[in-house]
DNA sequence: ACCGTCCGTGAAAGCGGTTGCGGAAGGAGA
DNA sequence: TCTCCTTCCGCAACCGCTTTCACGGACGGT
């Protein structure tokens, strides 16, 4: 059987089955008023037609996309890449196009509201990843439903973890393995572009610390990339061993990754000569033996699709955030 | 001001302007046939009024989507991220969206014919990555161009590396390091799944060790994850030190990753008892310092999209194969 | 001057669905 | 038997844009 030059349409069907076309339209979408017996007669000959409501006609009749887009500033992180994992997870089986939008490319970097309009009239509900909201995000929303992953905002639908709990998980293993020079990579300031998710995590590690009766060592800024952290941790390692941190806790498992082979390169001895712990759970940490606070990023995706999909089915659903669980593995890069 | 309940039409650019919305349409996208002053009118009330043709209709009214499709196997390996990345880059300024779509999510596994008649209507053309064409790669393509990155086929728009070359210079360098019980992990045969590229990495890796008189002592298989790099790993190291290979080629650089996290796990010298070389130059392997065949991901990726803009412009274009380059990195997994 | 071109523009017919509205058929209640 | 609902289904009006075609006028050539 050749395969048709051009896609069978609604008509065909309809012709097919000796129905109108809305009939078509009802029976295939499981609508009401549409005899049983019809409707198996219009799905047969759907089926042996192969038929497919053509999506662009029908978004343009009904004014729905079924497609969800993702806005996110970089697409080639690990977290994002497992975002959109657990994203397309439950996406999928529900019949919904994800639609990808990264806010930075080369050529230019759009701010939120710039990228989300872009993706006007091409999707039903947007959910925002790794791209902190700023005064502009109300703007941004526009008229859809709108999903944030990763941050808290009050009055929006956002999902994330407790941060707080998982810096403070990070400091009490280290306190509690007697380490007193404590360090920290990832973000000086709780108010730099960062925030907030920097500054919850530092501010439950400085809580455990101060608690601890101590205080950090050094806190060094990072970017949250391999690079920054073996930035930052040059700086850090240069001292001489007296005055270097026994233990750095770095706010993303990349950092780490960038610190470990910094204190390779020099031949520091991990965790001897210095325990690293990362934040992440990234599914290199386990190969390379860091200690790390695990977060269900595929998890966050799929949840964020959960909720959306229903905010698409009632969009007056009420917002509110949803907090998945941190928990510390501890491997060899803390304690033998 | 306030933002529009409705977004404006070509009916209210046409009337603020004065023209039909005919005028408008050839106006807005640059086609000939209207003065240029008329066409700086257009513009300006279509500014004014924030105008952006919905997608929909103009994707119904021509039947062009705009929109590039994705298929892949998985979505959240390095290399698919990396490839998407590059897509990215010149899509987005070309103006084109990326439609992605995973053939495997965790309900249900779909051949390739599934997944691009999936995108029937939504696409243009398709990227095809990570997904090894089986005979079934005909129908699959249907009417548009189809681009196939990292696979050679003859008759298709093909982009890749050498992969027989890259294989040839782990073993150029093992050999050349005086190395002579040599592994490999990745794929047992040439016949297997894996195939094409795993065999042309064998290929290469097999002649230049056959050519110095050797032959590899080990070939074990792996589905280029780095649980099955530990997992042949384990194998391989768990014999007694002399019968253990010195040196062992990955064929995917998460595949090493598990290696070296057995041999840390055993206490194994890296490289003084076991030198590991990888291949694909992931973004970690510098991290820790993983000696591996480098191919330049994200720009196969831009490639691909470059090339794919080409076939939409003239879909009559010649098919053929490009070859992107590989080199290899020394680091300190495989030498001092 | 006359005619054939070419340019700029508008009218209108789709593209392939969705959906409000009304009518026909059939069953329930009086 | 006669209303009055339901239920099922078709008619036709969109949805917003693209594109073919026709037409008037300007222009160059003879």
């Amino acid at each position: 059987m050749p395969r048709l030059a051009r896609p069978a349409t609604i008509a065909d069907v309809a012709r097919g089955a000796g129905v109108s076309e809305a009939t078509v339209s009802r029976a295939l979408r499981n609508l009401p008023h549409v005899r049983a017996e019809v409707r198996q007669r219009v799905r047969d000959v759907a089926n042996t037609l192969s038929y497919v409501a053509d999506p662009n006609a029908s978004r343009l009749a009904s004014g729905r996309t079924k497609t969800v887009g993702l806005v996110a500033r970089h697409l080639d992180t690990w977290y994002v890449s497992q975002v959109s994992t657990g994203l397309e997870d439950v996406l999928q089986p529900a019949d919904q196009d994800l639609l990808i939008s990264a806010l930075s490319t080369p050529g230019r970097r759009r701010d939120l509201v710039a990228g989300t309009t872009n993706l006007n009239q091409r999707v039903d509900g947007v959910v925002v990843v790794d791209a902190f909201l700023g005064a502009s995000w109300k703007r941004a929303r526009g008229e859809r439903p709108m999903m944030i992953v990763g941050e808290r905002v009050d009055g929006e639908h956002t999902l994330g973890i407790d941060d707080e709990l998982g810096g403070s998980l990070a400091a009490e293993h280290l306190v509690g393995l007697g380490h007193r020079r404590l360090a920290t990579i990832g973000s000086r300031s709780i108010r730099d572009r960062f925030s907030p998710v920097s500054g919850l995590r530092l501010k439950g590690f400085r809580r455990i610390v101060a608690e601890a009766g101590l205080e950090p060592a050094f806190e060094l800024s990072g970017a949250y990339t391999i690079e920054s952290g073996a930035t930052a941790g040059r700086e850090m390692l240069a001292l001489p061993a007296e005055r270097r941190p026994s233990a750095v806790f770095c706010l993303s498992d990349e950092m780490a990754f960038g610190v470990l082979q910094v204190a390779r390169e020099l031949n520091i001895d991990v965790p001897g000569d210095l325990a690293v712990v990362g934040f992440d759970g990234h599914s290199v940490a386990e190969a390379f033996g860091l200690t790390t606070v695990h977060q269900p990023v595929r998890d966050l995706g799929r949840r964020a699709a959960e909720r959306m999909l229903g905010l698409l089915d009632d969009p007056t659903r009420a917002p509110g955030h949803e907090v998945l669980d941190v928990r510390l593995i501890v491997r060899s890069s803390s304690s033998k």
